[in-house]
Formats: C-alpha cells, structure tokens, sequence
DNA sequence: GAAAAAAAATGAACTAGTTTAAGACTTTTA
DNA sequence: TAAAAGTCTTAAACTAGTTCATTTTTTTTC
C-alpha cells in the first residue's frame, strides 16, 4: 500500500513501539484528522476546551501561556515528528491555559477525543504505544523540571542549543527567551556572551 | 479474600485506572517485592543502574541530584500512596544520577524490571493503567517545568504548601529549600516572610 | 539528659537576571 | 518599495536570590 508522505511519518512514529498490520494502518489513519494551519494563526487559545492532540507532519508551533502581567511563557516549540496539544484540557474537558500559534505555515494530524477513546477499543496495542510515548515524554519533563530550578539561564540555553541545533534557527531570540524562562534583553546578552567564546 | 495493609493501598491505586479480578490481583501481587527502609539510608544512589520501580506503602523518601557544586537539588518527595523510582536508569539500564533517601523509616512494594515486562504480558490492562499513570504524571511535571522558568520562589513556595499540605510538616526547611530550588536562607527569609501576612 | 550535630535565623556584601528606555536592524504588509 | 511593525542590541538603575559568616534553636545520639 502506498501512503502520503504525512501519513508515512506518523506511522513511523508510532512504529517506534508497536507494530501494526496493514489493516490496523489502514484503520488507525481513518480515525485521524489532517489540519492546515497558517502561520501567526491559533491552534488553541487560553479558554478553549480542546477536544484534539496533534502530531507535527510539517512546520512549527509554540505552545505557551500568558503569566499575570502578559509576558509570554513557552512551553515546548513543536516541529515535525512531535506531539503537541494540551493534554490536562483532552483529558479533563476543563478550559486550557494554553495558546498553541503556528510560527511557520504548518501541517498537522489531529486525533479527537472520541477516537482517541476508540483507538484503544479497537487496537489495545496503542495502550502499549501510549504508556511509552508517555514514559518518555516523562523523562524528559522530568529533567527539564529540574533543570529549570538548578540551571543558571545561560546553562539552559547551552543546553536547548546542543540537545535542539534544528529548532534554534527556526525561531526568534524573543521566543527563545520565552522558553528559556528571561527577558528578549537578557537573552541578547547571553548569545552575545557565549557566542564571543 | 483478605489482604495485608500495603496490599490494599497499592491495589485501591491500581484501581483508580482498571479493574482486576481477584486472580488478577494475586498474579499481580506475586510480582512486587517487599522492602523496608531505615531513615537515613538510601534505596538508590548515583552510579547505581536501577531494577526497581516503587510504591511507598508507609514512610517519606527524597529524591535528588547533586549539581557540581555538591548543591542538592530534590525532584520529589515521596509518601504514601506515591511511585516512585529513575524511570530513566530503569527503562536503559544506565546508571542513575539520583540519589533516594529514606527521611523517615519507611515501606515499600518494588517492581523489578523483568516482572514489569511479564506484568504486561501476564495482564495487558496494565498497559492502560500505567497508560494513564503517565499520562497524569506527565501533566503535573509539565506544569512544574513551566513553573521553574516563570514563577518567583515564593510563588513556588505557596504553591507546594497548598498542593501539599501534608508534605509541608513532615520535611526540613533545607530539604524544601532543595526543592524550589533555592537556598537554605533565603527559605527561611522567605517563610519569615510569608507568615508574617 | 548532656554533648554533638544539624537546622534555622539574621545580616552584609555580592551576582544573576529585570526593567525601562532608546536607537539600529529586519521582516511584514499594503 | 515605502511605511509600519516587530526584533535585536546596549546601557543604567534596580530587585530577586546567593554567599559567607555568626548566633540561636532543634534534633540526634550515646
């Protein structure tokens, strides 16, 4: 069987942890939902309840929250091959905190709610997929949570340059800052500084 | 059939997500390890590769990093009714670069690496259950590395008191220093100073 | 229950990161 | 392609949090 190219990288994401048959393939696809979304426009915006979470087939996404006084705090950038959404706000049906803008022109796969329920019904080996996907995505929280309260600023950003090299040039030194947890000011001297090495 | 008091409590927790049949609450019983635990000793120290998950059935643990200084940074406290464990070292086989300590005498139920995987094999609704273990995990530690980057320590501080009240009484100021990720004195200016309002 | 060890409080001098403001540079839009 | 909007840089004054040193209080240990 011959597949689209967006349907070919979601399948080998989840190859990553379990094997499906042709017609499991066929069968998960068709509970999936392709959305095109321009740059500058929302995904998800603070109030909404979202009924999807997306994988990234093409382009770039910030998902963030606004703190009381309106500075701008990011919580992950989504590129191809990763999994965004705000998962408290799927689970839950309670409204998000969360603001999900595309930064590039961007192509996604959404699975809704209901068939994200579903799935597991009809191929329980994405239970297997999920609790996997979700271990890992731990782990990786888990030091970013810790490295968020030990990491001086400037440690962070060596560390986002080396683990990310692809992401840092998709996006502004203001969004940067936004994810590293400073001002765009702070930021500027940080790159002028480590750069100068 | 009657069970023993830690039996109970990691079953009514396996029981948020699934429903087991008796046999299945045996099987799955017959795969955990008991473990008791001295204050001050610890289940797991850097360098270690780690072959256990655990559930706390009675007591407190801290785990933690040291930076390079020999600064302590805690990424939990685990109590009753908690897991606990490096999923990172125990899913690879490489060596953790935690440390858990026992802050009070305490008792747990330990899942090796191997019956984990018979677990799943044994009973595949385990799969859903840790599943949705992550998947709750994975909601708080992302809004804790949010709150890393974007909250002041005292706006760290209150926020642990209220979610965790009962934690609050049972560790050192120092300990919770290690935890919002600040020092020793500036905890306690901060305490000083929350509770003078 | 006394001695030792660890935790907590306090203060002064310091550093990492913020704020505000202004000018230069780049990208977007009509 | 010019104007507008947004991003980046620099710098001075400020604040949140650290470091170091000392004293007091609490907990642990024998």
């Amino acid at each position: 069987m011959l597949y689209k190219e967006s349907h070919i990288l979601i399948l080998n994401n989840v190859s990553k942890f379990i094997d499906l048959t042709e017609l499991e393939k066929q069968k998960y696809l068709s509970l999936l939902t392709k959305i095109s979304i321009k740059r500058k426009s929302f995904l998800m915006q603070a109030g909404d309840i979202t009924s999807y979470e997306y994988f990234i087939t093409k382009g770039c996404l910030k998902v963030y929250t606004l703190d009381d006084d309106g500075a701008p705090h990011i919580s992950m950038f989504a590129v191809e091959d990763y999994w965004t959404g705000d998962m408290a706000s799927f689970m839950t049906k309670e409204p998000t905190r969360y603001f999900i803008k595309a930064t590039e022109d961007s192509e996604l796969l959404g699975i809704s709610r209901a068939n994200y329920e579903l799935l597991f019904q009809e191929i329980p080996k994405f239970e297997r997929f999920y609790r996997m996907l979700y271990q890992k995505s731990l782990i990786s929280y888990i030091r970013r949570s810790n490295h968020g309260i030990s990491l001086t600023a400037e440690e962070r950003y060596i560390e986002f340059k080396t683990k990310y090299p692809n992401i840092v040039n998709r996006i502004t030194q203001k969004d940067l800052a936004g994810y590293i947890g400073i001002t765009p000011e702070f930021m500027s001297k940080i790159i002028t500084k480590v750069n100068r090495r």
